[in-house]
RNA sequence: GCGAUCGUAGCUCAGUUGGUCAGAGCGCCGGUUUGUGGUACCGGAGGUCGCGGGUUCAAGACCCGUCGAUCGCCCCA
C-alpha cells in the first residue's frame, strides 16, 4: 500500500512485471514469429503523430477524436497526439516516404497506445497492441491471408479454444449507403422502443444500433434487414470469395451479420475474434477493410486490410505460467571461490548457458535464491572443490550431487 | 461523461449491532542445520486502517467531501 504523501502512477498505465510480463513477452514473440511465416516486414512507428493524423483519419466529430485522445501542443505551438491506434500513422508514414512503390506491402508493428478514457477489464490509457496491415491489395485473398495469420496466431498462442471468428461485410460504398437508408427506414419506424443510447445513434452513427447491447434494442435489431438485399455483384463477390478462402485455408468463421465498424472508411469485410472469456471486453482481435482511408489523408487511392489486438487481453488468456528459468546458479563459499565463480560464470554465459552468481548472504540463503530463480543445477565451489579443480553439481529436482571438473561444466550443463 | 462496488501489513484478505479489533495466510528476516534449496517446526520485523472533515463518552466501522482502484455504461480505431 502506497503512503499518502508517494507520487502515484498516471491513471490507467500498468508496471507489468513478473509472471504478467513473461506472458506479455510470449505474445509478442509469438507475433513476431507467425508474422514472419506469412511474410510480413517489421517496422517501428513514432509514438506521437501530428494531431491532424488521427483527426483526418478517424473524423473530427467522433467521440475518439473529441475526448479520448492524449493530445498537447508542444513547446513550438503544434498539437501533438499520443497515437491511439497504429493504421492511420502507418498510413501517414505510407505517404509520407512513398512506399506506393513497394505494395503490395505486409507489415506488422507493436508497441504502446493510449486512450484517455475510463480504465476497465483489459482496457487501459496506456495499453499495447500487435497491429497486421496489407496495403496496396485490392484482392480477397489479402483479407484471407490476413485473417489466417490471426487464426494462427491465436492457435499458436493456444487461446484458440472459445475464441470464434465473426465475419461480415460492409459492401462497397453503393452498398453501404443503399443499406444504411434502409436501416435507417427501419429504426425510424421503432423509433419510441429504442433506448435513449440508440435513439442518439439514430442521428450519429445508425449502424451502431446493431450491435447494441440494450435489451429493449434486441429484438429492433436482430429484425433489422441484413446488408445483403443491398450488395452490388462486386460487393457480393468479394465476401464470397473472402469465405471461400477462409474455408480453403480451414480457418472457422461465423457470419454475424449484425457486426459493423464504427467509421466510414471501412468497406468491405469487417471481423472479429470474440471470446466469452473476458466479461464486457470480449473482442480478442478486430479489423476490417479501409480502402478509401489513405486517400482521405492525402496520399494516392490505394485499398487495405488490416487487424489489430490487445497484448495485454491476449496475455490474461494463456493459461500455462511462462516460468523463468535458467541453467544453473553458482554457490561460491569463501573469497578465493567467490573470485574463481566471476570467471566461471563468465565463461559458462559466453557458451549461451542461462547462469545465476549467488553472491549475497550465506550458502543456505544462496541455495534458496538459486532455487528460487527456477534454476536446473546448483554449481557449489567452496575451498575443497576448488583445490580439485572442481564444482559440487547438484541436480535441483532430483537432489542428486556430483564432482564435476570446472572445465567440463559447461559440457555437463549441456546435456 | 454516467452508474455501482471497494480502499486495513510487501501481497491476498478477515475484522459481528460503533466498546482489547490492530488480526490471519502468504511473502520477507532469523533460528532448528557456522557447506546444501524445494517439505517441516520455532521466533521476529512490518500498518497513524487512502486522505480531510463531521457525529459520538468512544470510529477501521456511521455521515459528508476528496483521491484512488475495480466492474459496467457510453465509445471502441
Amino acid at each position: 500500500m502506497a503512503k499518502a504523501n508517494t507520487i502515484n502512477p498516471v491513471r490507467g498505465t500498468q508496471d507489468i512485471f513478473g509472471e504478467e510480463q513473461e506472458r506479455f513477452a510470449h505474445v509478442v514473440s509469438t507475433f513476431d514469429r507467425v508474422r514472419r511465416l506469412y511474410g510480413f516486414q517489421g517496422v517501428q512507428m513514432p509514438v506521437i503523430e501530428p494531431t491532424a493524423v488521427f483527426a483526418r483519419s478517424l473524423g473530427e466529430t467522433t467521440d475518439v477524436v473529441s475526448k479520448e485522445m492524449y493530445s498537447f501542443d508542444d513547446r513550438g505551438g503544434d498539437s501533438i497526439t499520443l497515437r491511439p491506434e497504429f493504421t492511420a500513422g502507418i498510413a501517414r508514414a505510407f505517404i509520407s516516404n512513398g512506399w506506393q512503390q513497394h505494395v503490395p506491402l505486409k507489415l506488422a508493428a507493436h508497441g504502446p497506445l493510449f486512450r484517455y478514457e475510463r480504465p476497465q477489464k483489459g482496457r487501459y490509457r496506456q495499453f499495447h497492441q500487435i497491429d497486421a496491415e496489407i496495403i496496396g491489395a485490392a484482392e480477397p485473398q489479402a483479407d484471407v491471408e490476413l485473417l489466417a495469420m490471426a487464426d494462427q496466431l491465436l492457435h499458436e498462442l493456444g487461446i484458440a479454444d472459445g475464441v470464434t471468428l465473426q465475419l461480415n461485410t460492409l459492401g462497397d460504398g453503393d452498398s453501404r449507403e443503399a443499406w444504411r437508408a434502409a436501416l435507417i427506414d427501419h429504426f425510424e419506424a421503432h423509433r419510441g422502443a429504442l433506448s435513449e443510447d440508440s435513439q442518439e445513434r439514430l442521428q450519429k452513427n445508425p449502424l451502431r444500433i446493431l450491435d447494441s447491447k440494450d435489451p429493449r434494442d434486441r429484438p429492433i435489431a436482430n429484425s433489422a434487414p441484413d446488408i445483403d438485399a443491398f450488395l452490388t455483384d462486386e460487393a457480393k463477390a468479394f465476401f464470397d470469395a473472402v469465405c471461400a478462402g477462409l474455408d480453403a485455408a480451414g480457418v472457422a468463421w461465423t457470419r454475424n451479420s449484425r457486426l459493423v465498424r464504427g467509421l466510414d472508411y471501412y468497406r468491405h469485410t469487417a471481423f472479429e475474434f470474440v471470446t466469452d472469456r473476458l466479461g464486457a471486453q470480449g473482442t480478442v482481435l478486430a479489423g476490417g477493410r479501409y480502402d478509401g482511408l489513405i486517400e482521405n489523408l492525402g496520399g494516392p487511392s490505394t485499398p487495405a486490410v488490416g487487424w489489430a489486438a490487445g497484448i495485454e487481453r491476449l496475455a490474461m488468456l494463456l493459461d500455462g505460467v511462462v516460468a523463468a528459468s535458467i541453467d544453473a546458479a553458482i554457490v561460491p563459499m569463501g573469497d578465493a571461490a567467490e573470485a574463481r565463480a566471476a570467471a566461471l560464470a563468465a565463461e559458462l554465459r559466453r557458451a549461451g548457458l542461462a547462469v545465476e552468481l549467488g553472491y549475497k548472504g550465506n550458502m543456505k540463503k544462496r541455495m534458496q535464491r538459486a532455487n528460487a530463480a527456477g534454476a536446473r543445477y546448483a554449481i557449489i565451489i567452496g575451498d575443497d572443490e576448488l583445490a580439485r579443480g572442481e564444482a559440487a553439481l547438484k541436480n535441483l529436482a532430483d537432489g542428486e550431487q556430483r564432482d564435476v571438473k570446472l572445465d567440463a561444466l559447461a559440457e555437463a550443463l549441456s546435456q
